[in-house]
DNA sequence: TTGAAAGCGCTAACAG
DNA sequence: CTGTTAGCGCTTTCAA
């Protein structure tokens, strides 16, 4: 590995005007500076990041802690946060911690590492985050965390605006698929539903702490969880909600001929062929998630410590569509 | 950021003395090593990895580049690094490369920010790999290069699996839908199950280039590329493999009734409810292809400069049957 | 505009 | 068993 001093050599220069050469060359003789720029390329010269780390004090670097890697919903968002990161020329660092004491335990200790973590969907304590963001700087996504930089998709508002949807439909019990135990996130969702369902006259009958699998739906729809008279279903992850249109329909519940299903997440949302997406679902922009929060971290000024929302947007597909006739009159 | 010699200075002893207690307590007396590591613990000392690298010339951290991250086909892969990397007190760092001169281009980037590079199915020619390999420790996954440490799913094998599954069904037309231009393991695909297809007397029909996407499955099946006699199609992806499921279904065309379906990883055949997975797909160890390169490259042994195959199974699933009568005599 | 020198925090010879 | 010392490769005062 070529260093520094190689290239100063060959330059006939000293270690120092070679460093203002590449990294301040406004302060160096254009002849000298050239001369020095031209022989660090031809000869491949790298900078040692560790020594620049230690005088710097700086990485390059930002970490990003998911809950698992295993997950489709964090793909798009590590590749917004690192696509950010290597347009600046920095890199990415990547674990997952399976709880909020690891997330703490993992972020820690990612100190001298990172120039700053980036935490998805984290599981600890909200004083936790705060006490740890006044040790390495901090941003959060997809939980909206008081006094800390935090991006969140606005999906509570995208669910009411898929309540709306089927509501206009005709549809009045719907039911609704939620998360893991413990995600504000998925709460305020419920929440947003059950208050434009209920205005409407409706009802939201909510099951919870589903994994967001395909496997998930395959099962809910096996073994149905909701009442009878439910004609929509609203399921937190587009996987769970393929799972359910393939699974009712194996079982010659027609979607949405006798069965609605919409999803939150558009990951599984596919296929516009003219008869338009598979799946009804919000389209959640995960890499603008990831983007906007590597930015907020390797900006020069510091990141508001404030909740931003990023809107989700309504896909119709063909999942949804008029709950059938209580009775069978018509047709 | 609390330093080494801080706790030095609180032990009453040398920074030296510190730094032994810490990474070589044998050769310190008891009470003194337990005095230091008391103190570091309770100080919450974190050595600076910078300054550590620095000397060293280690990192403790590894690059993983993967072609991309959205693609769900690597997570699995990157979990399995992680968790070994971790498991050994080291860090990943993660990019993606849209081609092959990005990869090597990437990699030799990443010369002092970690001791070795993962390279996931890469796309650079083999020579440039090779030497790429002379300037940093490398090693491989899911392409077989010669004269690297390549890890791989040994799925040209379980193609010939899923090959003889079909046929003993009774299936003679397979249609098969491929990935990428110039993926060499597809290739050897494509060659084992044309393979066995041929010695039973049937006939292998391919259609290549698609990318892993439920869309390409829904697209396939409203468009479909395979001649009419054709009654079983295997997808290099479980995700192209739904979306056939899930296009024909929608099409009328019963599944495994009328089209068998079968995919090549295991990513999306889920739902065992005694009735068996939804797809019949080869189970490939992805997560463990991830831990075994990763090991590779932070063993204190080098890797031998070998390609280890990792072997596959046979997923049965319902969407897999006998093939339909030719003429409608029966039924 | 350039060079000499100091030092980031750590580890490993080398004496003691 | 422990302390002193030197130095990893870089950047930046400080003088010239």
């Amino acid at each position: 590995m070529i260093r520094l001093e190689d290239v100063a050599r060959a330059a006939g220069v000293s270690k120092s005007t070679a460093s203002r050469a590449l990294s301040r060359p406004d302060l160096v003789a254009a002849g000298t500076r050239e001369k020095v720029q031209r022989l660090a390329a031809e000869m491949g010269l790298s900078l040692n990041p560790a020594a620049r780390a230690l005088f710097t004090g700086r990485t390059g670097t930002v970490a990003m802690v998911v809950p698992s890697l295993t997950n489709p919903y964090f793909g798009p968002i590590l590749a917004g946060a690192q696509r950010e990161l290597s347009a600046s020329g920095g890199h990415a660092l990547i674990s997952s911690a399976s709880d909020g004491d690891r997330e703490v335990e993992l972020a820690a200790s990612l100190l001298g590492h990172a120039d700053g973590v980036l935490l998805v969907t984290p599981r600890a304590p909200e004083e936790r985050l705060r006490e740890l963001a006044t040790r390495i700087p901090l941003a959060v996504i997809d939980r909206p965390v008081p006094e800390l930089p935090a991006y969140v998709a606005d999906t509570p508002r995208g669910v009411g605006l898929l309540a709306a949807h089927l509501l206009e439909l005709g549809h009045r019990r719907i039911g609704y698929v939620g998360g893991p135990d413990g995600s504000s996130l998925d709460r305020l969702r419920i929440d947003a539903a059950q208050d434009r369902v209920r205005t409407a006259g409706g009802r939201l009958d909510v099951v919870g702490s589903e994994s967001p699998d395909l496997d998930t739906g395959l099962r809910l729809a096996a073994h149905w969880p909701f009442d009878d008279d439910v004609t929509a279903v609203v399921a937190y992850s587009s996987y769970i909600a393929l799972g359910l249109l393939i699974g009712l329909r194996e079982r010659g519940v027609e979607v949405p001929g006798r069965m609605s299903v919409a999803a939150v997440d558009h990951l599984a949302a596919v296929g516009g062929n003219g008869s338009g997406p598979l799946l009804t679902a919000l389209r959640v922009p995960l890499e603008e998630l990831g983007r906007a929060a590597a930015a907020a971290l390797v900006g020069s000024t510091p990141a508001p410590a404030e909740v931003t929302r990023i809107g989700t947007e309504l896909l119709l597909g063909r999942s949804t569509g008029a709950p059938a006739p209580r009775s069978p009159r018509g047709t």
